[in-house]
Order: C-alpha cells, then sequence, then structure tokens
DNA sequence: GTCTATAGCCAGATAGAC
DNA sequence: GTCTATCTGGCTATAGAC
C-alpha cells in the first residue's frame, strides 16, 4: 500500500523528468524565454531536450503550439504571485511587505519568466485576451475596495488602486526586466547585482509604505 | 544670404524625410522596435520606406549593421534623458519632479523606445558594452555624491543612491513596457490608459518625494 | 543610385522506415 | 514512439542591367 502510494509520487516527479513530452515543454521553456518566440529554433529546443526535431512536431504539432504551451507555463506561474497582493485578506501594509519579498525570490528561481511574458505580450498584444477568462486571473475588483477603505479610516494617504498596483509592480519587476541596462549604468557584476535584489526585499517594500502610510 | 542659410535649414529637415537614407533609417526604426531584430523583415522596411529591398544592402550592407544604426539613434535619444536626473545641479526633489514629468511626455511621443532597447539588451548584453564608453552615457558619479550630501545634511532619509535611481526609473518606464499587461490587470480601453500615465506624472513624483523626503 | 532577378541558405514541417 | 531523409517556403544578400 504504501509502496504504491510512493512509487505514484515518484511518478509524479518522474513525470516532467523523464517523460518525452515534459523533457520537450522543459527544453522549450529555456529556448523561448532565452530567445524569444521569434529568435528560438526547433533545433536548438530538439538538441536542448535530448531528441529529434521530428518529435517535437509529433507531440505540439507547430512552433506555434509548443509556444503556446510554454506561455500558459509561463504565465499561470506568475498570476498567483499577483493575486498575493489583489485577493489576500491581510492589510496592505503587510501585503506589501510580504509580496515584496516573495516576489524577489520567485525571480531570482525563474529569473527570465517576467521579460518573457512581458516581451511576448508586446509582440503580440490580444493573446493575453486567451487567458483573461480563467479563473485565477487576477482582478481588481477587490483590491479596489481595500484601498478604498484604508484610505478612508485614514491608514494609508490618498491614493487611487491603479495607481498603487502599478508602482508595485514597477518596483518589483523593472530590475528584473532591465537587468543589462542596471548592470552598465550602476556598473557592477554579477554578484554585486545579486546583492542588490537581495537589499531590495527590504528595500521596496520600506519606500512603499513610507510613502503611502498616514504617520 | 538669407536665402541660402533658409535652404540649410530646409535642407536639414529635408535630410531626414527626403534622403533615401533617412527614409530607410526612419523606416527601420518603426518595424525593429515594432518587431525586433529577429521578427522584423528586410521586405517590410523596404516597402516602408517606399524603396527596393536591394537599396537596404546598397546603403546599409546588413540587416545587423541596419540595426545597430537604429539602436545606437534610439539610445541617443534616451540617455539625456536620463542625465536629467543623474547630471543636474538642482535639489533632488527637483530633480524628480522634473524627470517624471519630461519623460512620460518623452515616452508618449516614442511609444516603443524603452521596450525597444531593454527587449534588444536582453537578447544581447554585450552590446551595450560599445556604447559604454561614449562621452554622454549615463554615469551615477555625480549623484552618488549628491545622495550622500542630501541624505548627511538630512534633506532626504537615508537611502542609496543606486536603490533610488532604480526606483525613479522603475516608477517611470515600467508602465510603458508592461502596457499590454497593465491594460489587461486594470481592464482599460487606449484612451483610459492614456489618462491613467497623464496623471502618472504628479502621481509617481509625489510618491517618489513622499517616501525619501524629510519632513 | 535604383531597379529586377536570383543565388544560397536555413528553418519549419512532413513522409515513411523501424 | 522514435528516428533519418527530404520537401517547401521564406529570408538575407548579391549580381548585373539601366
Amino acid at each position: 500500500m504504501l509502496t504504491t502510494w510512493l512509487n505514484c509520487l515518484v511518478d509524479m516527479k518522474k513525470a516532467k523528468d523523464e517523460n518525452t513530452e515534459g523533457q520537450i515543454l522543459d527544453a522549450a521553456k529555456n529556448v523561448f524565454q532565452a530567445k524569444g518566440m521569434d529568435g528560438a529554433r526547433m533545433q536548438e529546443i530538439a538538441d536542448k531536450a535530448g531528441i529529434n526535431k521530428a518529435m517535437l512536431h509529433y507531440y505540439y504539432r507547430s512552433k506555434q503550439l509548443l509556444f503556446e504551451a510554454v506561455f500558459k507555463n509561463a504565465f499561470s506561474l506568475l498570476a498567483p504571485q499577483l493575486n498575493a497582493i489583489l485577493n489576500d485578506d491581510s492589510y496592505i501594509e503587510d501585503k506589501v511587505k510580504n509580496f515584496t519579498s516573495n516576489y524577489i525570490s520567485f525571480v531570482i528561481k525563474h529569473p527570465y519568466l517576467p521579460n518573457f511574458i512581458i516581451q511576448e505580450l508586446n509582440r503580440n498584444p490580444d493573446f493575453i485576451l486567451n487567458l483573461k477568462d480563467n479563473k485565477g486571473f487576477p482582478n481588481l475588483e477587490k483590491f479596489r475596495k481595500q484601498v478604498a477603505i484604508e484610505v478612508k479610516k485614514g491608514i494609508i494617504k490618498p491614493i487611487s488602486a491603479e495607481q498603487l498596483f502599478i508602482n508595485i509592480l514597477a518596483l518589483n519587476i523593472f530590475p528584473f526586466v532591465a537587468r543589462p541596462l542596471i548592470m552598465t549604468f550602476i556598473n557592477t557584476d554579477k554578484a554585486a547585482y545579486n546583492k542588490l535584489m537581495e537589499d531590495r526585499k527590504a528595500e521596496v517594500a520600506n519606500f512603499i509604505i513610507h510613502s503611502i502610510k498616514n504617520t
């Protein structure tokens, strides 16, 4: 009994590592996120997956469909992160602290992901409309109400929920999206840049809270 | 005398509009900034310029060289904007106000530019090293000193110049880079989005100053 | 300087054996 | 399911007439 259950868990883990389909998706993720849809080559994905080019078409029919699988996967990782700001029940101040710390850890684990999503949406803005109806798609409704309430109670200074949300996203996401630009301006190596990003876990939360909190 | 001078001015204006070389550069700018290096097609650039594909190679030798001309051009438009924050002599508070207002106007005039630069630098991070030695390349030296002085005098709260610079860039640049993402989350049409960006001219400056200024 | 025509290459996709 | 071999189209780049 126990062994079947354990085998099941092992199989689930294997599912991504040893299935051909999982290997392809993983290789495709790396190549698409590094080079984008237009720059990616099916040959390179096949090589990274350790299989043949024909197999890619056997499993995913076309480059476009393989790309869409990778994109949806990436978006479904990002969406819950954003929902932590929008739908959680705690105070805005606490949410900002938690989100900032969590998000920066998240991006350190998935460095190419935010830029990938932003870039491909700029290439094809309509693409996101397909995802909009999914459950779990980030929605501002609850956050709008929360901001209005905390402003009314005098917990935070007057600000629109939209602008606050944009500011939170900007301060957290931009440094990773613009990484090469920032590294050159600040004139740092990789280690110093990572240190800077670690520091931002505290820095960004303080920056936002100083700005909005009533004293 | 007067007429030769006037003709000269007219010629300078014509230089970009009627020279074949200028027409090419203008068409290339539009196509490269919309589709990126990999997605751009020489045929489309030729069509937009109203000339033949062979002419592109006659003037710029290769797609790569044409691309580099466009990129350097774009970067030389962006750099002075950033230097307004780094090298101007006024107080940080005033610089933030001016920069925010100016930069947002700048991007409304050149909507694809920031995303283009960020995207292409992610594709090829070494590319920026070529530009680094140019005069006018943004440099943090002076800004570091200014921040240290204003912190010491108690004009602003303690913050590192690097983090402050990143925050200023993030709040100003990100909303345009992530435009499709934001438009979907906020659930707005084009007009409402533009209104939101107009509002940010005041919003962003206030947000930053509230956060760093000692009261 | 400007065009047409085409060389030469490379990528995505498929056929078909095993 | 997995492979090799190949088709087909589109792209950059060039040759060469005017």
